[in-house]
DNA sequence: AAATAATAATTGTATATGCAATGATTGCAG
DNA sequence: CTGCAATCATTGCATATACAATTATTATTT
């Protein structure tokens, strides 16, 4: 009972070479399920595992500007904005004015860290039990596959390679 | 510049054949540049693609009840209730009562099917720059990959196989 | 120095997403 | 036939996401 999203053309010879579907769609399919395996593991301790990510982000690139953070990684600066809320409300994340007057800087407090460090816990376990269900060949070729592609597809924003 | 989101391990030896990274991060950061490629064509017919992906959907099944549409989609319930509202706003489709007194059935409309052949020709110039960008191979890899993957994770929801 | 351009972050608006709880029916046991 | 369990969809609440417009602050230009 499967459809395939796009239509498959019975007259296109190329057969085998040419994408079936939507990547798009395929890829937020994957996105779903994966966040749901992960985000099992990390409600245990309250996060979302994008939160963990960000923090992760934080945590290693040190006191760093809003605009710097969105582009390392890949994401709006708007976005950025909202998604550090949360954070800050828990008192995890700190904004304070950057050097530049129109500038600000995000730094990790000490319970901040120490969070960080309770989940990447918890992200372990996740990981682990992800590379367990698809297979570490698999899981390997996947990354190296979206890390392929990113590098060709023309960041939209910013396009800071020189953090 | 770039930051390994986990930490590699020094002392691990196992090197090459170990995801390096975040799955669940690296999807995240594909699907936006992905989603954003997309967007652009079909923001010009205003359209996001997740609702292309929708109308799609459900022109090809047909009238068919919310539950079975989600797990087809692997969706949750209640997002497909949510997203299916601009559609249903715009008069793309209808939502009305099902057989089953509890359940609806959902249906596209004429302007929906109208709506929808439009927005294949814009997805389909997407589709085709995104096969030029990233290359066909590897395009081809990436669904396989994702098609393996979904198979192999357990559906949170529903699970239905058997629609 | 005043006017203008460039930079940085945030807010307005809208969609996407899911979990938990609720509402509404139907099915079944007794 | 009444009462409880199962089924379906939706709403409450919260986060994730981005584009466009706005605010605030430097930098430049003339």
């Amino acid at each position: 009972m499967k459809i395939a999203n796009p239509i498959p053309k019975p007259g296109a010879d190329l057969g085998v070479a040419t994408p079936q579907g939507c990547t798009n769609f395929q890829l937020r399919q994957l996105m779903r399920r994966v966040s749901q395996h992960y985000d099992a593991e990390m409600s245990r301790i309250g996060l979302k595992t994008t939160q963990y990510s960000l923090l992760s982000h934080i945590v290693k690139l040190g006191p760093i500007r809003p605009g710097d953070l969105a582009a390392t990684m890949k994401m709006e600066p708007s976005t950025l904005t909202r998604n550090l809320k949360p954070l800050i409300q828990e008192g995890w994340v700190e904004l304070a004015a950057g050097a530049d007057g129109r500038s600000r800087s995000i730094t990790i407090t000490e319970s901040g860290r120490e969070k960080r460090t309770e989940a990447q816990r918890r992200w372990k376990v996740a990981q682990l039990g992800l590379n367990q269900t698809l297979g570490v060949g698999r899981v390997v070729a996947l990354h190296a596959l979206i890390q392929e592609s990113l590098e060709l597809l023309k960041p939209v924003y910013g396009g800071a390679e020189h953090v």
